[in-house]
DNA sequence: ATACTTAGTATGGAAAACGATACCATTATT
DNA sequence: AATAATGGTATCGTTTTCCATACTAAGTAT
C-alpha cells in the first residue's frame, strides 16, 4: 500500500515549493491561454483546416452561439495563438489561422485527444 | 503562402469527417472529464502528494472555497480519476489519491505544464 | 466546561460564461 | 426593387460556476 505511493509520479516534474497559488503553477497559467469551453476545439479545428474562414467554424461547432465564436477567437488573438486577415471585400471574408506559438500548442490537443481515444472510456 | 498550410498539421490525427459536434469530438470529450478551472490542477497535486487529505489540498489551492473543493473532488471521484478514503476517526481523516486511470491523465498535465515553461512567455 | 481540529454540508448570492435575437454594411444576384 | 451572403456588433437574459458565511459532529487538549 505504501509503495504504490511512488510509482505514478515517475516523470511529472515537481515544484520546487508547494506553490501552487493561482500566478504561479505551470498548469494555471497554460489554461489561462487555452483553458475554457471553446477554445482547445477551435485550436483543433483551425490546425486541421490549416485555414479557417469565420463561417467555416461557425458550421462546423454547430452548437457555438455566433458571439461566442467571435469572443473565442479575438481573446485566442489577443494571446498570439491564431492571427486573423480579413480582406477588403464584400461580401467581407476573414481568415484565421495558428500561429507559430498557436502551433505549439498542437502537442498539448494530442495527447488530449490520444487520452480520450485511449483511456476515457474506462471511466464509464 | 499555399506550402505553409501543410506543415504544422503533421502529427496530428484528423477525424475522418468534419465532426466537431459536441457528442463526438475527443477533445470536447475528455475536457468533459478534466475540464474547469481546478479539475487539471487537483490532478496534478495529487499527483506531486500520491496521497492528498482535503485540508492539504485546501491550504495548496488557497484561493479556491472550500465547497468548491467538495465538488471538484466528488466529480472527479465520481469519474473514476481519483479515489477517496475515509477513516473512522475523529477529527475524520479523508485521503485522496489518482486511480489507475487518474494516472494515465498525467501526460497531459505535463505537456501543459512544459508548454507553460517552453513556450507561454512569447505570448506576451 | 471550553476551545480546537477535520472534513465536510447548507444556503444564498455574485460573477463569469454562454446563448438567442435583432441589427448592420456592402456587394452580387434575381 | 428585393433578396441573399459574410462577418460581424449590441443588447439582454439565462445558465453555470464559483465564493462567502454559517453551521455540524466527534474526539482531543487545556
Amino acid at each position: 500500500m505504501e509503495n504504490d505511493t511512488i510509482i505514478h509520479n515517475q516523470g511529472l516534474t515537481k515544484p520546487e515549493k508547494d506553490d501552487y497559488s493561482t500566478n504561479n503553477c505551470a498548469v494555471t497559467n497554460a489554461l489561462k491561454i487555452m483553458g475554457g469551453k471553446w477554445k482547445m476545439l477551435l485550436i483543433k479545428i483551425i490546425a486541421d483546416d490549416c485555414v479557417s474562414r469565420f463561417g467555416e467554424l461557425k458550421r462546423k461547432m454547430d452548437d457555438i452561439a455566433q458571439t461566442t465564436l467571435t469572443i473565442q477567437l479575438r481573446e485566442l488573438e489577443r494571446d498570439g495563438i491564431i492571427c486573423r486577415k480579413a480582406y477588403a471585400e464584400s461580401p467581407p471574408r476573414v481568415e484565421y489561422k495558428l500561429t507559430e506559438i498557436g502551433i505549439t500548442l498542437l502537442p498539448v490537443i494530442q495527447v488530449l485527444t490520444d487520452w480520450n481515444d485511449n483511456y476515457c472510456r474506462l471511466t464509464k
